[in-house]
DNA sequence: CCCAATTTACGATAAATTTCGTAATAAAAA
DNA sequence: TTTTTATTACGAAATTTATCGTAAATTGGG
């Protein structure tokens, strides 16, 4: 029996997942290289994490070779739809709808992803 | 001079906030009976959160009573705004619209919903 | 006034997260 | 082979957050 249970990673876990999730894959300095950019943090700093980040389960490595390859073993999407999940809760009561009103409201979208919401917001309509 | 700069609330923090934004004015037995509806949780745990709240300048008091009575000191409004910025930064590539999608595809709205931010983006393409 | 109940203050501990130094190991260069 | 360099392993310290026990203060009832 898999228990698979979820874990929520940390502010900082995040952070190396966003990596992971671009680069697909990376050692821990492509890693901490990124990270560095703009971030103050020693390199043993972010190792540290990325390890615990594997006993933990949230990536996964090849270690067949002297610099270990990490690649995430959690989707950005679940991911996404977890944390998003536990927003719409904490901080927006429950409702879907005032957290879209709220992105919507405050953050600049282009006509072409305003249209792309329209798409969806009609095929929603239409069930 | 007041340097007034942003606080992120703990995710403790902002359960307190939640009740505090919804009763407007309360106690710390007031919002202690509405978290323990939820959560199993020690009164003095409650009151030292709160406290500690108030020296960060979360909440405002008055201690006048013996009863002290909190009221949010950041408003419901600039929160969300943070910290769905925050989020929309880590976790969705700066992108709005991909949370948006998110938000609305995963998670269930009324007709009545749907017909609000349908509205909110007729306004937005008008401009 | 005195007692019981409620509340705040304070401090200590626990738990989770982040940080980094040092040593061991492996690989590459000289 | 010897030396240098890069990487991982390990453990400990520092920091942040959450928890609660105990004592002091205040209030209202008897």
């Amino acid at each position: 029996m898999n228990a698979n249970k979820y874990i929520k990673p940390t502010e900082s876990e995040l952070e190396i997942l966003q990596v992971l999730w671009t680069k697909e894959t990376a050692s821990v300095r492509d890693v901490h290289e990124e990270l560095a950019k703009t971030k103050d943090v020693g390199y043993t700093t972010t190792l540290k994490l990325m390890q615990i980040m594997h006993e933990k389960g949230l990536v996964k490595r090849d270690d067949s070779f002297k610099t270990h390859i990490y690649h995430p073993a959690v989707s950005k999407e679940k991911t996404q739809k977890h944390l998003l999940g536990k927003m719409i809760n904490t901080l927006f009561g429950g409702s879907p709808t005032e957290l879209v009103i709220q992105a919507l409201g405050n953050h600049k979208a282009s006509p072409e992803e305003l249209e792309e919401i329209q798409q969806l917001l009609d095929n929603l309509k239409k069930q």
